[in-house]
RNA sequence: GAGCCUGUAGCUUAAGGGUAAAGCGACAGUUUGUGGUGCUGUUAGAUCCCGGUUCGAAUCCGGUCUGGCUCC
């Protein structure tokens, strides 16, 4: 994996690149839809590239190593073969899980312990096994093994966290230094910075994880619940420190203002359940505000879904008809919601590329952080 | 024609003498490295109607009507 930058916005660190990879070349600032267990949810592949123009989907080790298991996805030429996508895959370590499945879960020194939603079935995940999975699944990028402390945290567990989150960094850099590839296309692997909200340890935990001279670097443990500020100065606090010739992934975020913001702040790369999960519930994200699709006030409202878009569900299809759909309990609500967010992130990130090379984001930014925060 | 049952929120059902509950629906809010239609809130009925018993009736009694079952 190979990460050139093309450009440095003179009024913010707001950066347009490119990364490489052997299925192909990201156009950064990017928005990567999550497909969990190797499927976006209520969205085809041919809907991915053709309507929503993804570049990148995000796969989960977690899950996919619950089901369907490394072995069917090795038979299958890993994940890229299995679910039919040529583009780049990104896989999550698991480490998110480690906090939002917290009840079940047990942390050592060697890793963590589980149990799995899906049998009840005890599991250890180790930094090295967490590798290995992930080279059997085939992902370009791969991340290492973490812990997301929750949030709020004690500044004590915070720092004991963020030490066993380093080790566990070096384990699985030397796991995916000794190892390779099976389907003959390389696999870079980004560490991840930790910390809580704390300046001084989100500092150590930058230096430390820039230190490691990774293809890339992520900044996980955020929106987790924090207040905005928050996120906002550790995301720049962060970006200050990591390389500027290496992409930088913030990982979770985020609503369409947070991804502005963090643009702004030199992030390059980002994911987020929000345009998928609340599309399945009704809420649609445009240039022109937010919308409730489930609302009465669109019963009679025959426009189309979004007039401004050029995506054929939302020329296609009327809110008074989509909001029918979501109150009739219709898979197709689900796809045209899911299909319209999707292509709206994507949007807007390469919008945001244009300005960034055009030299006027930080005019274009604040316009826009205007419009897509509106309730409408 | 006779006997029995039934009627409570828009719908399906609770409460069997002491200021009428719940689910669904409707209306709105929420959702941040997805445990696959989630979560939270609001709304709504003087209990079919008429009369009686009682301090007090959705509840007990009589009758009208509605819907249903059984028998001839």
């Amino acid at each position: 994996m190979e990460f050139h930058l093309q450009h440095t916005d003179s009024d913010s660190q707001a950066r347009a690149g490119l990364i490489k990879t052997d299925h192909g070349t990201i156009e950064t600032p990017i928005f990567m839809p999550v497909g969990t267990v190797g499927s976006v949810k209520s969205v085809s592949q041919q809907a991915l590239t053709h309507d929503i123009h993804a570049q990148i989907i995000l796969g989960n080790t977690y899950h996919l190593f619950l089901r369907p298991g490394t072995d069917i996805l090795e038979q299958a030429g890993g994940l890229h073969g299995f679910m039919h996508w040529d583009k780049p895959i990104l896989t999550d370590s698991g480490g998110y899980q480690v906090y939002s499945l917290a009840q079940n879960r047990k942390l050592s020194e060697e890793g963590v312990t589980f149990s799995s939603h899906i049998d009840g079935s005890h599991h250890l995940f180790t930094p090295e096994k967490v590798v290995d999975i992930q080279r059997s699944i085939g992902a370009d990028i791969m991340m290492v093994l973490d812990e997301c402390p929750p949030f709020p945290c004690e500044k004590k567990y915070a720092t004991g966290s963020l030490g066993l989150t380093e080790r566990w960094a070096i384990r699985c850099k030397n796991r995916w230094q000794e190892t390779e590839g099976l389907y003959g296309h390389s696999q870079a692997l980004f560490p991840i910075v930790q910390g809580s909200v704390y300046p001084d340890l989100r500092r150590r935990s930058a230096e430390f994880t820039a230190s490691l001279g990774l293809p890339g670097n992520a900044i996980g443990g955020l929106s987790v619940g924090e207040p905005h500020e928050s996120m906002y100065e550790m995301t720049e606090l962060c970006c200050g420190i990591l390389p500027a010739d290496k992409p930088r992934y913030l990982m979770g975020v985020g609503t369409p203002e947070n991804l502005l913001e963090c643009i702004a702040l030199g992030v390059d790369m980002f994911d987020c359940v929000m345009p998928t999960r609340n599309a399945r519930h009704g809420m649609i994200f445009t240039r022109e505000g937010i919308r409730n699709m489930k609302n009465a006030k669109y019963a009679d409202d025959f426009s189309p879904l979004d007039p401004d878009s050029d995506c054929l569900v939302d020329q296609y299809y009327s809110k008074a008809y989509v909001r029918h759909l979501f109150k009739a309990q219709e898979y197709l609500a689900l796809q045209i919601a899911s299909i319209h967010n999707l292509h709206f992130y994507l949007w807007l990130v390469t919008e945001a590329r244009k300005h960034i090379v055009a030299g006027d984001f930080a005019t274009w930014k604040k316009d826009m952080v205007e419009k897509v925060t509106r309730r409408l």
